[in-house]
RNA sequence: GCGCCCGUAGCUCAGUUGGAUAGAGCGCAUGGCUACGAACCAUGAGGUCGGGAGUUCGAAUCUCUCCGGGCGCGCCA
């Protein structure tokens, strides 16, 4: 609908390019509104005004001459100057009505955009360290990561979504000796658990499935284990005692079974989180495991052709990253002192594959924590000559868990959190997502555990569904009284009255509304903004409900039941449409 | 100290390529079920858009500055 009178515009423009001194107009530059008053017609545009400077005449000359040079068109009733510019779209009364059929069309595709030329956008997100299971924050960002994905694949994006396993490096050797510290407490060791280890009671588990398999072989006394080790917190230094614990482990069970114990202990942590995303809905094209990335040799060659661009130098025995060089506060470690590539390197070099796989946008979805680290991942893309933009990083702010008006405290390293099995459990799967998607990204959220559960009003879940519900309940209701409806009937129906049968101010509300559900696909990807889509269908829902109260649908002339009736399906398909993109279910009753 | 995010109605928040009278939900007040689901609807009260300055026809939106809150600033990931 607004795509029409955008083309409209542009012809007129288009003719008017001599005589208003301003040259060709970008399309980008006209901006094209819905009317927030009615009395402003249907649709608005500012481009007179934009055009005024330019061109050296008053904004309303232009918007008389912009009216004057637009083409005839059937859609278009008619167009006034108002305000200090504004060029008003009056549309055909029937326009509307005529969206019912297109939706009844296009059904599930309605609001879907098929550009000639789809962007290959590489989607990464949660990518939580397997190192336990995911709390509450990684509920946020998978709810995100989703729903953005089916956004901007409504909107017409190619979107490959990618998990990047964290299976290599420190936390994870932390992981494993957390496992092997609780086998020896298995075994019947007693003794006092590293500060800096995975206190979580998830570990247990694991360490018993350890006993099960490999016996006592594993098992050395306490006073062996912890002989000569660096104190650990708060006495010492948490963090030297827990690498040497590592090194101790390593030594004292041998490479191979070091080996073992590290990769059951990543097999079980990562289980569970697939396990944990898969009951959430949430589903991956691609899993890149780390370790496997790395030992494929992609790191050492990336490095290496950051070398050969003088990008790479020595000091203090590590290897750095000129990151400065682009824009970075300073420069980046990419070989430490020990001769062990850092987290950087791996993704720089992972990064790069992912532009090498020929994706044009690279989206990490990232917790707000690691706002920091954009800035030297898109410094290495920039180093083999990417642009910078070709990287996005939408920031999760943080949740906060509240409990009986009480925060609740979240540290992956201690013994109780709330994991995201449980808030899915207690809240369900889409009372949950919608909580976690109705605010912007960049606004931290308390969650309300008692006021998601609740289902109180509050909780925009129920209501939007209720609407949807409400729609299968009068067609149950329709064939418990044998009224009679036929599709293509209404559908004429519609086409040829569909304007005056659908007339009053709560139906031309709920059409004019669900008339916005491509626009708001659009917008809500483009903004790379799930939650203005959440508020849409708040809105579509309201609309619904008004007209509801305000009209009877199953009234017994079959012109006025049927354009209700079919008025109601499109809206019904419209929120389903919805729905489905914020990754929520669609009841037919509740 | 530096960087990023946030500050809008009593509460929780929408409103960013600058547009017409700043919106919603909750809460509060009043009203609506002998006909399709009242998990709903209708009406109303409620605002120096954190403060100040600037840019311009026009600023919640852009710039600067100050105040307040959150998060980062590792040879961890």
């Amino acid at each position: 609908m607004k795509e029409d009178l955008h083309i409209l515009l542009q012809r007129a423009l288009q003719s008017l390019e001599g005589s208003l001194r301003s040259g060709p107009v970008d399309p980008q530059l006209i901006v094209l509104d819905r009317a927030r008053d009615s009395a402003h017609g249907d649709f608005a545009s500012n481009i007179a005004m934009r055009l005024a400077k330019a061109a050296g005449k008053p904004p309303r000359a232009i918007a008389e001459a912009i009216i004057a040079a637009l083409p005839a068109s059937p859609i278009v009733e008619r167009v006034e100057v108002a305000g200090a510019g504004f060029i008003n779209f009056f549309l055909a009364k029937d326009l509307y009505a005529r969206e019912l059929v297109r939706i009844h069309e296009q059904g599930e595709a309605y609001g879907r955009h098929r550009p000639e030329h789809p962007r290959k956008v590489l989607l990464e997100f949660v990518s939580a360290n397997p190192t336990g299971p995911m709390h509450v924050g990684h509920g946020r960002q998978a709810a995100f990561g989703d729903a953005l994905g089916n956004v901007l694949a409504a909107a017409g994006d190619v979107v490959t979504r990618e998990y990047y396993i964290n299976d290599a490096g420190r936390q994870t050797e932390i992981l494993a000796v957390s496992v092997w510290v609780r086998y020896l407490e298995a075994c019947g060791e007693v003794l006092k658990f590293p500060e800096n280890g995975y206190r979580g009671d998830y570990i247990r588990p694991v360490a018993h499935a350890l006993h099960q398999r490999e016996g006592n072989a594993l098992r050395h006394p306490v006073t062996t284990v912890f002989e000569g080790l660096p104190a650990d917190a708060p006495e010492g230094d948490k963090e030297k005692h827990i690498d040497a614990l590592i090194a101790r482990c390593r030594t004292l069970i041998g490479e191979p079974a070091w080996e073992r114990v590290l990769e059951s202990s990543i097999a079980a942590m990562l289980a569970e989180i697939r396990d944990d995303l898969d009951g959430y809905g949430v589903h991956y094209d691609n899993w890149i495991s780390e370790r496997a990335f790395t030992q494929g040799g992609a790191v050492d060659r990336a490095l290496e052709r950051l070398r050969a661009k003088d990008l790479l130098y020595v000091k203090d025995g590590a290897e750095w990253f000129k990151a400065t060089q682009f824009g970075d506060d300073e420069d980046r470690v990419v070989v430490r002192e020990n001769g062990v590539k850092t987290y950087f390197a791996s993704d720089i070099a992972y990064h790069l594959d992912k532009r090498e796989r020929g994706f044009d946008l690279l989206i990490d979805v990232l917790g707000a924590d690691h706002h920091g680290y954009v800035t030297r991942v898109r410094g290495g893309l920039q180093a083999f000559g990417h642009s910078g933009d070709c990287l996005e990083a939408p920031l999760i702010q943080l949740v906060a868990l509240f409990r009986n008006g009480v925060k609740m405290s979240m540290g992956k390293r201690e013994a109780n959190f709330v994991t995201l099995r449980q808030l899915r459990e207690e809240v369900g799967n889409d009372a949950c997502r919608i909580f976690y998607l109705m605010r912007s990204n960049d606004q931290s959220l308390d969650f309300d555990l008692d006021l998601a559960k609740s289902k109180s009003n509050e909780n925009p879940v129920f209501y939007v569904q209720y609407a949807h519900a409400r729609v299968a309940s009068v067609m149950k209701e329709l064939a418990v009284r044998g009224m009679e409806y036929d599709a293509e009937n209404a559908r004429q129906i519609v086409l040829d009255r569909g304007a005056s049968l659908l007339a009053g101010p709560q139906a031309e509300a709920m059409l004019s509304c669900v008339s916005r559900y491509p626009e708001v696909i659009r917008q809500s990807a483009t903004q790379r903004a799930p939650h203005a889509l959440v508020h849409y269908l708040r809105e579509l829902a309201t609309t619904l409900h008004a007209f509801y109260n305000a009209e009877r649908v199953l009234v017994p002339e079959t012109e006025i039941r049927s354009a209700r009736v079919y008025a109601l399906l499109a809206v019904q398909q419209v929120l389903r449409n919805g729905l489905e993109v914020l990754g929520v279910s669609a009841p037919e009753s509740m």
